[in-house]
RNA sequence: GCGCCCGUAGCUCAAUUGGAUAGAGCAUCCGCCUUCUAAGCGGACGGUUGUGGGUUCGAUUCCCGCCGGGCGCACCA
């Protein structure tokens, strides 16, 4: 079932194909309209009329002319400067809705259809450096994240998720060398169950005491480079960080599993060869460094660039590289400005230099992919992953089963926070630079994205935080969610069993946290306010569960209804605009996963939970006069309902209740 | 200093990427429970879209200059 405005987009074109010529074919516009002139809108005529040299007018004359829309709308209307409104008519609707109710795998799917062209997407969100405990700074790239990665998967997209965790970085140092510290001191091993105040303990000795810090850099070191002992540390802290992780998850309600868990950890074995591959390629005597950028270019060869063969574990991580070839670099002697991308040892540091980056005293920004003490950073761990989800075919080294079907993405999409994006532009410019971005199979450019989002502040603007400064750890603020959602369900609805109200709490506190994050546009900061999250009142995560809530009820009390041969007669101004509502909602998927934008779905889940409880107020459904009317009103519940559980459940990840 | 992001109703945010008279929620005020869950519904009030130019049929949206705020800028992630 296609969507309505693809349709219509495909009649104009059609019709100024036939009207003005082919060629102009493909600037057919055509959107949502305002609802006072019809349903959907057509702008071409402007446009195309300052090209053509015709009075806009004329030019939306001539389409209309020539289009064939008898079957959907009325008589298309002409207005304004050349707007060319559609109004559907009404029996189409009826006849569209009375489809979706009927077919159980198109209610499913709220009527959507599936996406034409799929590509497999991978999306890196969450991703919590693992030393210590999840606090609010994580909130939105799992809840993000999850959001997207369900709207893709949803759209039948292959979405591989993918938890990036940092597990192998510069903290983890510094956690292995207090337990080497306290287990010299005392002779057993210090308990970390409570891990963030294991961390505590850890940075404090990192702080007051240098010789600890430089230690704690060369436990680094020696973790990626495979010593055994440091390595023997690392797993139990990672074990517990992981269990603490998982926890999180779950209670989220996230799609992510341990599968999809490849930290920093992972990538180990494949550093030294991806530095050794970069400064090759890009040494400023090689010949890789005048690659186009752009990526425009398509047609270059793939220079020979396969990573060695993941023939180890993070366990036994191998020496580190030694790019002794690779020249060193004084400052003076920087190319300034940088005019092509090329890889240089500059204060002892493996640099990756590209052009239009430059610092604080306008010298060239590089990209360190090795620190001078041979440590890597996430820099690398970033390049190694990108290299792995789009051209790494997926075979385990132990029995060369497939580790995982090969992926070999089309897009790569990252949930990260704002602050990150030029690390990110700078990771994905060394990508292209190395070609590392052309898809292995259909030569295709791959799609980098960030998906940044904006902060979570206090309500004074400033960064979120406890009351004596520390940062909101993410389990407590959740426990505190459900709790005041328990209360309130407790005061609205005492006479459910415990249990119950226990659940309901569950799905009420999450989906309030998860649905105040979701319905801002995610690249704007947020302001965390309790009250504003937990109000149960206008555009929240409440209303629309509760919306649903009171569908539900209706179906309780209406018994088994069969849809098969229901007609629906659209005749109160309520049922009108709740159905014409109703099948936009595929062309806001579609929308929100172009932009990689949940909020227009919540968006429009709030608009359809207002017109449903319009709906309700006006037009009994049980109580209706006649039973046709009570059927007919009957399919409208049924279609709205898989429309709320669709987006609230499929797409956002937010859970839907049949009583609250 | 350079770069990126932001500035819309008292507050928090939308505006389908250049479309028609800029929309919601909260707050304030006025109505609606003997009818399928009032966590609801209806109504009122609230705007020179920071500011000054430019581009054009048309600008909250694109370009330039100011004002104000946030973030980033070499071995942390």
């Amino acid at each position: 079932m296609i969507s309505i405005e693809a349709e219509l987009r495909r009649r104009c074109a059609l019709a100024i194909g036939r009207a003005f010529g082919a060629e102009h074919a493909s600037s057919a516009v055509v959107k949502e309209g305002d609802p006072k002139f019809g349903d959907y809108q057509c702008n071409s005529a402007m446009a195309l009329a300052k090209l053509l040299g015709i009075p806009p007018r004329q030019v939306a004359a001539g389409i209309v002319e020539h289009i064939d829309v008898e079957d959907l709308c009325q008589p298309p209307q002409i207005a304004g400067p050349g707007f060319i409104n559609f109004k559907l008519q009404t029996g189409f609707i009826s006849r569209r809705i009375e489809a979706i109710a009927a077919e159980t795998a198109a209610l499913a799917r709220g009527g959507v259809p599936e996406a034409t062209n799929r590509h497999t997407i991978v999306v890196d969100y969450a991703g919590p450096n693992i030393a210590k405990e999840m606090h609010v700074g994580h909130l939105r790239s799992c809840i993000i994240g999850d959001a997207i990665s369900r709207i893709l998967e949803f759209q039948a997209h292959r979405v591989v998720r993918q938890n990036h965790v940092g597990d192998f970085g510069t903290q983890f140092g510094m956690l292995i060398r207090y337990a080497q510290e306290v287990q010299m001191q005392t002779g057993t091993f210090p308990p970390i169950e409570d891990l963030d105040a294991y961390y505590k303990k850890a940075a404090q000795r990192d702080k007051e005491d240098p010789q600890f810090a430089v230690d704690a850099r060369s436990a680094v070191v020696a973790l990626q480079a495979g010593e055994p002992q440091a390595l023997a540390l690392w797993r139990q802290i990672h074990n517990e960080s992981r269990r603490h992780a998982s926890e999180i998850f779950q209670f989220l309600g996230l799609k992510l599993t341990a599968q999809d868990e490849r930290g920093e950890s992972f990538y180990a074995p494949r550093l030294a060869g991806v530095v050794e591959q970069i400064t090759e390629a890009l040494d400023v005597g090689g010949g890789g460094g005048d690659t186009a950028l752009d990526g425009t270019d398509n047609n270059l060869p793939l220079k020979e660039l396969a990573v060695s063969p993941p023939d180890d574990r993070a366990e036994a991580a191998g020496a580190l590289a030694s790019p002794q070839a690779l020249e060193r670099l004084s400052d003076a002697q920087l190319p300034c400005p940088v005019q092509r991308p090329f890889a240089a040892i500059s204060d002892g540091a493996v640099c990756v230099f590209l052009p239009g980056y430059v610092d604080k005293d306008k010298k060239p920004l590089p990209l360190i992919i090795q620190k001078a003490d041979g440590a890597y950073l996430y820099a690398t761990t970033d390049l190694a992953a990108l290299h792995f989800r789009i051209t790494e075919d997926k075979l385990a080294p132990e029995d060369q089963k497939p580790l995982n079907e090969n992926w070999h993405a089309d897009r790569v999409i990252y949930t990260t926070d704002a602050r990150q994006s030029q690390h990110f532009d700078m990771v994905f410019d060394t990508v292209r630079a190395m070609r590392w971005h052309v898809h292995p199979q259909t030569g295709r450019l791959v799609d980098l994205i960030h998906a940044a989002f904006g902060s979570i502040l206090g309500g004074d603007g400033k960064p979120f935080k406890t009351r004596s400064g520390e940062s909101v750890k993410l389990r407590a603020l959740l426990a505190e969610a459900v709790e005041r959602a328990a209360r309130v369900v407790a005061e609205k609805n005492p006479s459910l069993s415990p249990e119950k109200q226990r659940h309901i709490a569950q799905a009420v506190g999450i989906g309030a946290v998860k649905y105040a994050d979701l319905k801002q546009d995610r690249t704007g900061d947020y302001e965390f306010v309790w009250e504003r999250i937990l109000s149960f009142e206008g555009n929240t995560g409440p209303y629309l569960q509760y919306a649903y809530t009171r569908i539900c009820s209706i179906f309780r009390k209406a018994g088994a209804v069969d849809f098969t041969e229901a007609r629906l007669d659209l005749v109160e101004k309520a049922e009108l605009d709740l159905a014409r509502h109703l099948l936009k909602f595929s062309d806001v998927v579609e929308i929100a996963a172009r932009d990689l934008k949940p909020h227009c779905i919540c968006t429009y889940l709030y608009e359809l939970s207002g017109l449903f409880s319009a709906f309700y107020e006006n037009c009994p459904v049980l109580k209706a006069t006649d039973p046709a009317t009570v059927k007919s009103r009957l399919i409208l519940c049924r279609v709205t309902q898989a429309v709320l559980e669709v987006g609230l459940n499929d797409l956002l990840g937010i859970p839907v209740l049949e009583e609250m």
